[in-house]
RNA sequence: GCGGGAGUAGCUCAGUUGGUAGAGCGGCAGCCUUCCAAGCUGCAUGUCGCGAGUUCGAACCUCGUCUCCCGCUCCA
Protein backbone atom coordinates (compact mmCIF):
# COMPACT_ATOMS: atom_id res chain seq x y z
CA UNK A 1 0.00 0.00 0.00
CA UNK A 2 1.49 3.08 -0.85
CA UNK A 3 2.31 5.27 2.28
CA UNK A 4 0.12 8.29 3.57
CA UNK A 5 1.17 11.61 3.47
CA UNK A 6 2.75 12.31 7.38
CA UNK A 7 0.23 14.89 7.72
CA UNK A 8 -2.73 12.53 7.73
CA UNK A 9 -0.72 10.40 10.45
CA UNK A 10 0.19 13.65 12.45
CA UNK A 11 -3.54 14.53 12.59
CA UNK A 12 -5.03 11.12 13.26
CA UNK A 13 -2.30 11.17 15.52
CA UNK A 14 -3.50 14.09 17.54
CA UNK A 15 -7.38 13.64 16.80
CA UNK A 16 -7.25 10.54 18.28
CA UNK A 17 -4.98 10.25 21.24
CA UNK A 18 -2.00 9.01 20.23
CA UNK A 19 0.64 11.73 19.97
CA UNK A 20 0.49 15.67 21.14
CA UNK A 21 2.53 18.73 20.68
CA UNK A 22 4.97 18.73 23.72
CA UNK A 23 3.71 21.92 26.15
CA UNK A 24 1.31 23.02 23.18
CA UNK A 25 -0.98 25.26 25.01
CA UNK A 26 2.88 27.60 25.51
CA UNK A 27 3.66 26.98 21.67
CA UNK A 28 5.13 23.67 22.15
CA UNK A 29 8.55 22.49 22.29
CA UNK A 30 10.31 22.08 19.32
CA UNK A 31 11.92 17.96 19.10
CA UNK A 32 9.70 17.20 22.42
CA UNK A 33 6.24 15.11 21.95
CA UNK A 34 3.57 14.06 24.40
CA UNK A 35 2.24 10.41 23.86
CA UNK A 36 -1.69 10.57 24.72
CA UNK A 37 -3.73 7.39 25.88
CA UNK A 38 -4.01 5.18 22.90
CA UNK A 39 -0.25 6.42 21.90
CA UNK A 40 0.91 4.99 25.53
CA UNK A 41 -0.77 2.01 25.11
CA UNK A 42 0.58 1.52 21.60
CA UNK A 43 4.25 2.64 22.57
CA UNK A 44 3.96 0.10 25.82
CA UNK A 45 3.04 -2.71 23.47
CA UNK A 46 6.31 -1.98 21.46
CA UNK A 47 8.47 -2.02 23.85
CA UNK A 48 6.80 -5.22 25.00
CA UNK A 49 7.72 -6.92 21.31
CA UNK A 50 11.09 -6.03 21.89
CA UNK A 51 11.89 -7.16 25.07
CA UNK A 52 9.67 -10.40 24.60
CA UNK A 53 12.07 -11.09 21.58
CA UNK A 54 15.44 -9.61 22.52
CA UNK A 55 14.85 -11.05 26.52
CA UNK A 56 12.45 -13.03 27.30
CA UNK A 57 12.57 -15.73 24.37
CA UNK A 58 16.18 -15.64 24.64
CA UNK A 59 18.39 -17.59 26.93
CA UNK A 60 21.87 -15.78 26.21
CA UNK A 61 20.62 -11.86 26.95
CA UNK A 62 19.50 -9.93 30.30
CA UNK A 63 18.06 -6.64 30.81
CA UNK A 64 18.71 -3.89 32.42
CA UNK A 65 17.64 -0.35 32.98
CA UNK A 66 20.01 2.21 34.28
CA UNK A 67 19.93 5.75 35.46
CA UNK A 68 19.55 8.11 32.70
CA UNK A 69 22.45 10.78 34.12
CA UNK A 70 25.92 8.82 34.35
CA UNK A 71 29.23 10.02 35.85
CA UNK A 72 30.34 12.29 33.63
CA UNK A 73 33.71 10.51 32.82
CA UNK A 74 31.49 7.92 31.11
CA UNK A 75 31.23 10.58 28.51
CA UNK A 76 34.95 11.79 28.71
CA UNK A 77 35.83 7.54 28.06
CA UNK A 78 32.86 7.41 24.99
CA UNK A 79 34.32 10.29 23.21
CA UNK A 80 30.95 12.41 23.69
CA UNK A 81 32.19 14.72 26.03
CA UNK A 82 35.01 15.57 23.42
CA UNK A 83 33.06 16.89 20.73
CA UNK A 84 30.52 18.39 23.16
CA UNK A 85 31.18 22.48 23.47
CA UNK A 86 34.07 22.95 20.73
CA UNK A 87 33.94 22.68 16.71
CA UNK A 88 35.36 19.08 15.92
CA UNK A 89 36.92 17.97 12.53
CA UNK A 90 36.75 14.39 11.45
CA UNK A 91 39.24 12.57 9.38
CA UNK A 92 37.12 10.44 7.16
CA UNK A 93 39.98 7.80 6.59
CA UNK A 94 41.17 6.90 10.10
CA UNK A 95 38.33 8.03 12.13
CA UNK A 96 40.00 10.16 14.76
CA UNK A 97 38.50 13.19 15.52
CA UNK A 98 40.65 17.05 16.31
CA UNK A 99 39.92 19.95 17.84
CA UNK A 100 39.62 22.55 14.99
CA UNK A 101 41.51 24.83 16.51
CA UNK A 102 44.23 22.58 16.71
CA UNK A 103 45.05 22.62 13.86
CA UNK A 104 47.32 24.88 11.47
CA UNK A 105 45.12 25.98 8.34
CA UNK A 106 41.70 25.14 6.85
CA UNK A 107 40.74 21.28 7.32
CA UNK A 108 40.11 20.88 3.62
CA UNK A 109 43.78 21.88 2.72
CA UNK A 110 45.84 20.12 5.06
CA UNK A 111 47.00 16.85 6.32
CA UNK A 112 45.44 14.82 8.89
CA UNK A 113 47.46 14.87 12.18
CA UNK A 114 47.10 11.21 12.93
CA UNK A 115 47.24 9.33 9.05
CA UNK A 116 48.46 11.96 7.02
CA UNK A 117 46.52 12.06 4.37
CA UNK A 118 45.78 14.88 2.57
CA UNK A 119 41.75 15.90 1.82
CA UNK A 120 40.62 13.71 4.54
CA UNK A 121 38.86 16.11 6.88
CA UNK A 122 35.85 17.02 7.49
CA UNK A 123 34.24 20.69 7.46
CA UNK A 124 34.90 22.20 11.72
CA UNK A 125 31.59 21.38 13.29
CA UNK A 126 30.34 22.47 16.90
CA UNK A 127 28.74 19.94 18.31
CA UNK A 128 26.43 20.60 21.36
CA UNK A 129 24.13 17.51 21.58
CA UNK A 130 24.41 16.64 25.23
CA UNK A 131 21.91 18.54 27.82
CA UNK A 132 24.07 19.18 30.29
CA UNK A 133 22.51 19.98 33.97
CA UNK A 134 23.63 19.85 37.23
CA UNK A 135 24.32 17.29 40.21
CA UNK A 136 24.17 18.82 43.50
CA UNK A 137 22.13 22.21 44.56
CA UNK A 138 25.48 24.83 43.30
CA UNK A 139 25.52 24.93 39.80
CA UNK A 140 28.85 25.10 39.14
CA UNK A 141 31.30 23.65 36.89
CA UNK A 142 32.88 20.82 39.09
CA UNK A 143 29.10 19.56 39.28
CA UNK A 144 28.17 19.35 35.76
CA UNK A 145 26.35 16.20 34.38
CA UNK A 146 24.64 14.88 31.16
CA UNK A 147 21.59 13.51 29.90
CA UNK A 148 22.69 10.38 28.28
CA UNK A 149 22.76 10.76 24.57
CA UNK A 150 22.71 6.99 23.93
CA UNK A 151 21.75 4.13 26.20
CA UNK A 152 23.87 1.74 25.38
CA UNK A 153 27.22 3.25 27.17
CA UNK A 154 25.11 1.86 30.54
CA UNK A 155 25.46 -1.70 29.20
CA UNK A 156 29.35 -1.39 29.29
CA UNK A 157 29.48 0.50 32.08
CA UNK A 158 27.58 -2.14 34.37
CA UNK A 159 29.31 -5.37 32.00
CA UNK A 160 31.51 -6.53 34.66
CA UNK A 161 28.47 -6.58 37.05
CA UNK A 162 26.06 -8.13 34.59
CA UNK A 163 28.47 -10.55 33.68
CA UNK A 164 29.43 -11.63 37.33
CA UNK A 165 25.88 -11.29 39.04
CA UNK A 166 24.69 -13.59 36.25
CA UNK A 167 27.44 -15.95 36.19
CA UNK A 168 27.66 -15.09 32.19
CA UNK A 169 30.01 -16.94 29.74
CA UNK A 170 30.41 -15.39 26.01
CA UNK A 171 28.33 -15.18 24.31
CA UNK A 172 25.70 -12.90 25.78
CA UNK A 173 23.75 -9.95 25.33
CA UNK A 174 22.48 -7.08 27.89
CA UNK A 175 19.27 -5.15 26.69
CA UNK A 176 17.67 -1.93 27.87
CA UNK A 177 15.02 0.58 26.96
CA UNK A 178 15.47 3.79 27.80
CA UNK A 179 15.02 7.54 27.20
CA UNK A 180 18.20 9.52 25.56
CA UNK A 181 18.25 12.92 25.10
CA UNK A 182 19.89 14.55 21.73
CA UNK A 183 19.67 18.59 21.46
CA UNK A 184 19.25 17.98 17.47
CA UNK A 185 19.93 21.17 15.67
CA UNK A 186 17.09 20.05 13.27
CA UNK A 187 14.15 18.25 14.77
CA UNK A 188 11.38 17.98 12.68
CA UNK A 189 9.31 14.91 10.55
CA UNK A 190 6.94 14.11 13.78
CA UNK A 191 8.45 11.93 16.48
CA UNK A 192 11.37 10.68 13.92
CA UNK A 193 13.74 12.61 14.76
CA UNK A 194 13.01 14.08 18.63
CA UNK A 195 15.27 15.74 21.13
CA UNK A 196 13.82 13.26 23.60
CA UNK A 197 13.69 10.04 22.16
CA UNK A 198 13.45 6.04 23.83
CA UNK A 199 16.00 3.91 22.81
CA UNK A 200 16.10 -0.20 22.30
CA UNK A 201 19.51 -1.21 22.58
CA UNK A 202 21.02 -4.56 23.17
CA UNK A 203 24.78 -4.73 23.29
CA UNK A 204 25.79 -8.70 22.43
CA UNK A 205 29.30 -9.68 23.60
CA UNK A 206 31.30 -12.22 21.40
CA UNK A 207 34.52 -13.46 20.71
CA UNK A 208 36.32 -11.55 18.04
CA UNK A 209 36.65 -14.68 16.52
CA UNK A 210 33.41 -14.54 15.86
CA UNK A 211 32.56 -11.35 14.84
CA UNK A 212 31.24 -11.40 11.05
CA UNK A 213 28.91 -14.52 12.24
CA UNK A 214 26.96 -12.84 14.49
CA UNK A 215 26.88 -9.26 13.00
CA UNK A 216 25.29 -11.11 10.39
CA UNK A 217 22.80 -12.98 12.41
CA UNK A 218 21.75 -10.03 14.12
CA UNK A 219 21.31 -7.85 11.00
CA UNK A 220 18.85 -10.73 10.03
CA UNK A 221 17.25 -11.83 13.56
CA UNK A 222 16.49 -7.75 14.03
CA UNK A 223 15.48 -7.41 10.17
CA UNK A 224 13.01 -10.42 10.76
CA UNK A 225 11.60 -8.50 13.88
CA UNK A 226 10.08 -5.57 12.09
CA UNK A 227 8.70 -7.76 9.60
CA UNK A 228 7.72 -10.70 11.35
CA UNK A 229 6.90 -9.19 15.12
CA UNK A 230 5.98 -5.62 13.89
CA UNK A 231 4.28 -6.49 10.98
CA UNK A 232 5.56 -4.14 8.89
CA UNK A 233 5.13 -4.37 5.06
CA UNK A 234 8.62 -5.93 3.53
CA UNK A 235 8.19 -3.74 0.71
CA UNK A 236 8.78 -1.04 3.10
CA UNK A 237 11.88 -2.02 4.30
CA UNK A 238 15.80 -2.42 3.24
CA UNK A 239 18.56 -3.00 4.50
CA UNK A 240 21.92 -0.42 3.64
CA UNK A 241 25.17 -1.12 5.00
CA UNK A 242 27.06 1.70 6.20
CA UNK A 243 29.84 3.12 3.31
CA UNK A 244 33.46 3.00 4.91
CA UNK A 245 33.69 6.86 5.23
CA UNK A 246 30.23 7.51 6.83
CA UNK A 247 31.14 4.59 9.87
CA UNK A 248 30.92 6.23 13.61
CA UNK A 249 33.92 6.41 15.04
CA UNK A 250 33.14 3.38 17.20
CA UNK A 251 32.04 0.79 14.44
CA UNK A 252 33.82 -1.29 12.14
CA UNK A 253 31.22 -2.23 10.01
CA UNK A 254 26.75 -0.95 10.67
CA UNK A 255 23.80 -2.25 8.71
CA UNK A 256 20.69 0.49 8.66
CA UNK A 257 17.38 -1.18 8.98
CA UNK A 258 15.65 1.57 7.00
CA UNK A 259 12.07 2.40 6.31
CA UNK A 260 10.33 4.14 3.10
CA UNK A 261 9.02 7.16 5.51
CA UNK A 262 6.87 9.39 2.93
CA UNK A 263 9.81 11.66 3.66
CA UNK A 264 11.74 9.19 2.35
CA UNK A 265 14.01 5.87 3.63
CA UNK A 266 15.19 6.43 6.16
CA UNK A 267 16.98 4.89 9.38
CA UNK A 268 14.82 2.43 12.04
CA UNK A 269 17.86 0.76 13.66
CA UNK A 270 21.24 0.12 13.16
CA UNK A 271 23.27 -3.04 13.97
CA UNK A 272 26.80 -1.90 14.61
CA UNK A 273 29.68 -3.67 14.91
CA UNK A 274 31.18 -1.93 17.87
CA UNK A 275 34.74 -4.42 18.19
CA UNK A 276 35.86 -4.15 21.80
CA UNK A 277 36.06 0.12 21.61
CA UNK A 278 33.88 0.64 24.44
CA UNK A 279 35.54 -1.91 26.79
CA UNK A 280 38.61 -1.08 26.32
CA UNK A 281 38.02 2.84 26.43
CA UNK A 282 36.33 2.27 29.82
CA UNK A 283 38.77 -0.24 30.94
CA UNK A 284 40.94 2.78 30.62
CA UNK A 285 39.07 5.29 31.89
CA UNK A 286 38.19 3.61 35.18
CA UNK A 287 41.14 1.18 35.78
CA UNK A 288 39.20 -1.53 35.82
CA UNK A 289 39.84 -5.01 33.97
CA UNK A 290 36.47 -5.39 31.78
CA UNK A 291 36.91 -8.74 30.00
CA UNK A 292 36.03 -12.37 30.29
CA UNK A 293 37.79 -15.13 30.95
CA UNK A 294 37.89 -18.09 28.47
CA UNK A 295 38.63 -21.56 29.67
CA UNK A 296 39.63 -22.76 26.24
CA UNK A 297 42.71 -20.89 26.15
CA UNK A 298 43.15 -19.58 29.65
CA UNK A 299 43.33 -15.85 28.72
CA UNK A 300 40.96 -13.23 29.47
CA UNK A 301 39.40 -11.59 26.31
CA UNK A 302 37.83 -8.11 25.91
CA UNK A 303 34.95 -9.69 24.06
CA UNK A 304 33.47 -7.55 20.57
CA UNK A 305 30.31 -5.81 20.87
CA UNK A 306 27.12 -6.80 18.20
CA UNK A 307 25.14 -3.86 18.88
CA UNK A 308 21.22 -4.08 17.44
CA UNK A 309 19.87 -0.22 18.28
CA UNK A 310 16.48 0.70 17.37
CA UNK A 311 14.42 4.19 18.20
CA UNK A 312 10.86 3.64 20.18
CA UNK A 313 9.40 6.68 18.53
CA UNK A 314 10.50 5.92 14.77
CA UNK A 315 9.09 2.32 15.25
CA UNK A 316 5.29 3.43 16.88
CA UNK A 317 5.93 6.29 13.95
CA UNK A 318 6.48 3.27 11.42
CA UNK A 319 3.48 1.36 12.50
CA UNK A 320 1.14 4.02 12.33
CA UNK A 321 2.52 5.10 8.98
CA UNK A 322 2.67 1.42 7.59
CA UNK A 323 -0.99 0.37 8.97
CA UNK A 324 -2.68 3.26 7.93
CA UNK A 325 -5.10 3.03 4.66
CA UNK A 326 -7.98 4.73 3.13
CA UNK A 327 -10.62 2.12 1.71
CA UNK A 328 -13.75 2.58 0.13
CA UNK A 329 -16.70 0.86 1.97
CA UNK A 330 -19.75 1.49 0.26
CA UNK A 331 -20.26 5.12 -0.78
CA UNK A 332 -18.41 5.86 2.60
CA UNK A 333 -14.39 5.87 3.08
CA UNK A 334 -13.23 4.58 6.07
CA UNK A 335 -9.93 5.62 7.74
CA UNK A 336 -8.27 1.99 9.45
CA UNK A 337 -4.86 0.95 10.96
CA UNK A 338 -3.96 -2.46 10.18
CA UNK A 339 -1.73 -3.11 12.97
CA UNK A 340 -1.43 -6.22 14.51
CA UNK A 341 -3.75 -6.91 17.37
CA UNK A 342 -0.77 -7.25 19.67
CA UNK A 343 0.40 -3.65 18.85
CA UNK A 344 -3.03 -2.32 19.46
CA UNK A 345 -3.66 0.34 22.13
CA UNK A 346 -7.31 -1.81 22.60
CA UNK A 347 -8.37 -5.16 21.67
CA UNK A 348 -11.94 -5.09 21.89
CA UNK A 349 -14.53 -3.28 21.78
CA UNK A 350 -18.53 -3.97 22.79
CA UNK A 351 -21.18 -1.80 20.90
CA UNK A 352 -24.53 -2.40 21.60
CA UNK A 353 -26.23 -2.17 18.52
CA UNK A 354 -29.08 -0.21 20.68
CA UNK A 355 -28.70 1.96 23.65
CA UNK A 356 -32.17 2.70 24.28
CA UNK A 357 -32.83 -0.91 25.70
CA UNK A 358 -31.40 -1.11 29.50
CA UNK A 359 -31.04 -4.98 29.44
CA UNK A 360 -28.89 -4.73 26.41
CA UNK A 361 -26.58 -2.01 27.77
CA UNK A 362 -26.46 -3.91 31.10
CA UNK A 363 -25.67 -7.15 28.82
CA UNK A 364 -23.01 -4.85 27.09
CA UNK A 365 -21.45 -3.37 30.41
CA UNK A 366 -20.96 -6.95 31.85
CA UNK A 367 -19.33 -8.18 28.89
CA UNK A 368 -16.86 -5.08 28.75
CA UNK A 369 -16.16 -6.05 32.57
CA UNK A 370 -15.53 -9.64 31.75
CA UNK A 371 -13.26 -8.37 29.03
CA UNK A 372 -11.01 -6.54 30.42
CA UNK A 373 -9.77 -9.53 32.89
CA UNK A 374 -7.79 -10.50 29.75
CA UNK A 375 -7.74 -7.94 27.57
CA UNK A 376 -7.87 -4.38 26.95
CA UNK A 377 -11.34 -3.55 26.23
CA UNK A 378 -13.32 -0.63 26.07
CA UNK A 379 -17.40 -0.02 25.73
CA UNK A 380 -18.85 2.54 23.68
CA UNK A 381 -22.60 3.61 22.99
CA UNK A 382 -22.28 7.11 21.81
CA UNK A 383 -23.35 6.79 18.19
CA UNK A 384 -24.66 4.86 15.37
CA UNK A 385 -23.18 1.46 14.92
CA UNK A 386 -21.44 2.35 11.53
CA UNK A 387 -19.90 5.55 12.95
CA UNK A 388 -19.13 3.14 15.99
CA UNK A 389 -17.32 0.53 14.01
CA UNK A 390 -15.08 3.68 12.28
CA UNK A 391 -14.18 4.98 15.12
CA UNK A 392 -12.59 1.39 16.40
CA UNK A 393 -11.44 1.15 13.23
CA UNK A 394 -9.25 4.75 13.42
CA UNK A 395 -7.44 3.08 16.26
CA UNK A 396 -6.80 -0.20 15.07
CA UNK A 397 -9.03 -2.18 17.13
CA UNK A 398 -8.77 -5.46 16.01
CA UNK A 399 -12.45 -6.50 17.37
CA UNK A 400 -15.44 -5.26 18.25
CA UNK A 401 -18.56 -7.39 19.94
CA UNK A 402 -21.73 -6.16 18.97
CA UNK A 403 -25.18 -6.89 21.13
CA UNK A 404 -28.36 -7.36 19.32
CA UNK A 405 -31.93 -7.82 20.80
CA UNK A 406 -32.01 -11.76 20.23
CA UNK A 407 -28.73 -11.54 22.44
CA UNK A 408 -31.14 -11.50 25.12
CA UNK A 409 -32.48 -14.47 23.43
CA UNK A 410 -29.84 -16.56 22.75
CA UNK A 411 -27.06 -15.16 24.74
CA UNK A 412 -25.01 -14.77 21.67
CA UNK A 413 -23.33 -12.07 20.11
CA UNK A 414 -21.02 -11.01 16.86
CA UNK A 415 -17.49 -10.72 16.45
CA UNK A 416 -16.76 -8.05 13.84
CA UNK A 417 -13.42 -8.48 12.39
CA UNK A 418 -11.44 -4.96 12.00
CA UNK A 419 -9.55 -5.68 8.18
CA UNK A 420 -12.45 -8.31 6.77
CA UNK A 421 -15.23 -6.37 8.11
CA UNK A 422 -16.53 -10.04 8.49
CA UNK A 423 -18.40 -11.44 11.38
CA UNK A 424 -18.61 -14.72 13.76
CA UNK A 425 -21.66 -15.21 16.60
CA UNK A 426 -20.15 -16.28 19.46
CA UNK A 427 -21.81 -17.26 22.72
CA UNK A 428 -21.22 -14.15 25.70
CA UNK A 429 -19.82 -16.64 27.74
CA UNK A 430 -17.38 -17.96 25.19
CA UNK A 431 -16.06 -14.38 23.74
CA UNK A 432 -13.45 -13.30 26.48
CA UNK A 433 -11.79 -16.56 25.77
CA UNK A 434 -12.16 -16.11 21.98
CA UNK A 435 -11.36 -12.77 21.87
CA UNK A 436 -7.85 -13.57 24.25
CA UNK A 437 -7.38 -16.36 21.82
CA UNK A 438 -8.30 -14.28 18.56
CA UNK A 439 -5.24 -11.59 19.76
CA UNK A 440 -2.72 -13.88 20.62
CA UNK A 441 -3.06 -15.44 17.30
CA UNK A 442 -3.69 -18.80 19.02
CA UNK A 443 -7.04 -19.76 16.94
CA UNK A 444 -7.48 -18.99 13.36
CA UNK A 445 -10.28 -15.96 12.67
CA UNK A 446 -13.59 -17.77 10.48
CA UNK A 447 -16.04 -14.83 10.27
CA UNK A 448 -18.35 -14.67 7.49
CA UNK A 449 -19.46 -11.98 5.78
CA UNK A 450 -22.81 -10.45 6.76
CA UNK A 451 -25.57 -10.64 4.69
CA UNK A 452 -26.33 -6.89 3.08
CA UNK A 453 -29.17 -5.14 4.66
CA UNK A 454 -32.26 -6.04 2.98
CA UNK A 455 -34.14 -2.36 2.89
CA UNK A 456 -31.82 0.27 3.01
CA UNK A 457 -32.86 3.74 5.36
CA UNK A 458 -33.25 6.28 2.80
C1' G B 1 22.10 27.68 11.26
C1' C B 2 20.43 29.85 6.03
C1' G B 3 16.33 30.80 2.37
C1' G B 4 11.05 30.46 1.40
C1' G B 5 6.02 29.55 3.22
C1' A B 6 2.42 29.07 7.11
C1' G B 7 0.04 29.67 12.23
C1' U B 8 -8.08 31.32 13.21
C1' A B 9 -12.76 25.65 17.12
C1' G B 10 -10.47 18.78 18.27
C1' C B 11 -9.69 18.39 12.43
C1' U B 12 -9.94 20.88 7.35
C1' C B 13 -10.56 25.83 6.38
C1' A B 14 -13.35 30.84 5.29
C1' G B 15 -13.09 35.70 7.27
C1' U B 16 -14.01 41.87 1.88
C1' U B 17 -10.88 48.62 2.11
C1' G B 18 -9.08 47.55 9.97
C1' G B 19 -15.31 47.79 13.15
C1' U B 20 -13.66 42.75 19.06
C1' A B 21 -15.25 35.45 14.31
C1' G B 22 -17.97 31.64 10.90
C1' A B 23 -18.80 26.87 7.96
C1' G B 24 -18.23 21.63 7.27
C1' C B 25 -16.62 17.47 9.74
C1' G B 26 -15.88 15.92 14.64
C1' G B 27 -17.69 16.18 20.06
C1' C B 28 -21.67 16.28 23.96
C1' A B 29 -27.10 15.70 25.46
C1' G B 30 -32.00 14.00 24.09
C1' C B 31 -35.30 11.48 20.61
C1' C B 32 -35.11 7.81 17.01
C1' U B 33 -32.53 3.61 15.06
C1' U B 34 -31.83 -4.30 14.57
C1' C B 35 -24.80 -4.23 11.73
C1' C B 36 -20.67 -0.60 8.75
C1' A B 37 -19.40 7.62 9.45
C1' A B 38 -28.44 7.44 8.78
C1' G B 39 -32.20 11.25 10.57
C1' C B 40 -34.35 15.23 13.92
C1' U B 41 -33.68 18.84 18.05
C1' G B 42 -30.48 21.39 21.18
C1' C B 43 -25.55 22.69 23.30
C1' A B 44 -20.33 23.86 23.69
C1' U B 45 -16.59 25.09 20.77
C1' G B 46 -11.66 29.99 20.27
C1' U B 47 -5.45 33.63 24.53
C1' C B 48 -7.46 34.44 16.04
C1' G B 49 0.60 31.16 18.11
C1' C B 50 2.82 34.82 21.78
C1' G B 51 4.44 39.98 23.02
C1' A B 52 4.81 44.95 21.91
C1' G B 53 3.55 49.13 18.57
C1' U B 54 0.21 52.21 15.29
C1' U B 55 -5.13 53.33 15.70
C1' C B 56 -11.14 55.70 18.53
C1' G B 57 -10.90 50.48 17.24
C1' A B 58 -6.30 45.04 15.06
C1' A B 59 -7.49 38.03 13.16
C1' C B 60 -6.26 41.96 9.36
C1' C B 61 -1.12 47.10 9.42
C1' U B 62 4.31 47.44 11.72
C1' C B 63 8.25 45.25 14.71
C1' G B 64 9.97 41.33 17.70
C1' U B 65 9.50 36.34 19.15
C1' C B 66 7.96 31.10 19.20
C1' U B 67 6.29 26.87 16.55
C1' C B 68 5.40 24.04 12.20
C1' C B 69 6.15 22.84 6.84
C1' C B 70 9.41 22.81 2.22
C1' G B 71 14.50 23.21 0.40
C1' C B 72 19.72 23.50 1.85
C1' U B 73 22.92 22.27 5.98
C1' C B 74 23.56 18.94 9.88
C1' C B 75 22.74 14.19 12.02
C1' A B 76 27.97 9.78 17.75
Amino acid sequence: MPAPNMELVVSLAKRRGFVFPGSEIYGGMGGFWDYGPLGVELKNNVKAAWWREMVTLRDDVVGIDAAIIMHPRVWEASGHVAGFSDPMVDCRNCKNRFRADDLKGPPSEIACPNCGMKGTLTEARQFNLMFATHVGPVAESASVAYLRPETAQAMFVQFDNVATSMRRKLPFGIAQIGRSFRNEITPGNFIFRDRELEQMEMEFFIHPRDEDAWFAYWVDARHRWWTDVLGIDADNLRLRPHDPEELSHYSRQTTDIEYRFPIGWSELEGVADRTDYDLRAHAAASGKKLAIFDEASGEHIVPYVIEPAAGVDRAVLTVLIDGYAEEQVGKERRVVLHIRPELAPIKAAVLPLLRNRPELVERARALTADLKRVVAATYDDTASIGKLYRRQDEIGTPFCITLDVESLDDGAATIRERDSMTQERVGLDRIPARIAALVAGHEPWQGVPREPAAAGRE
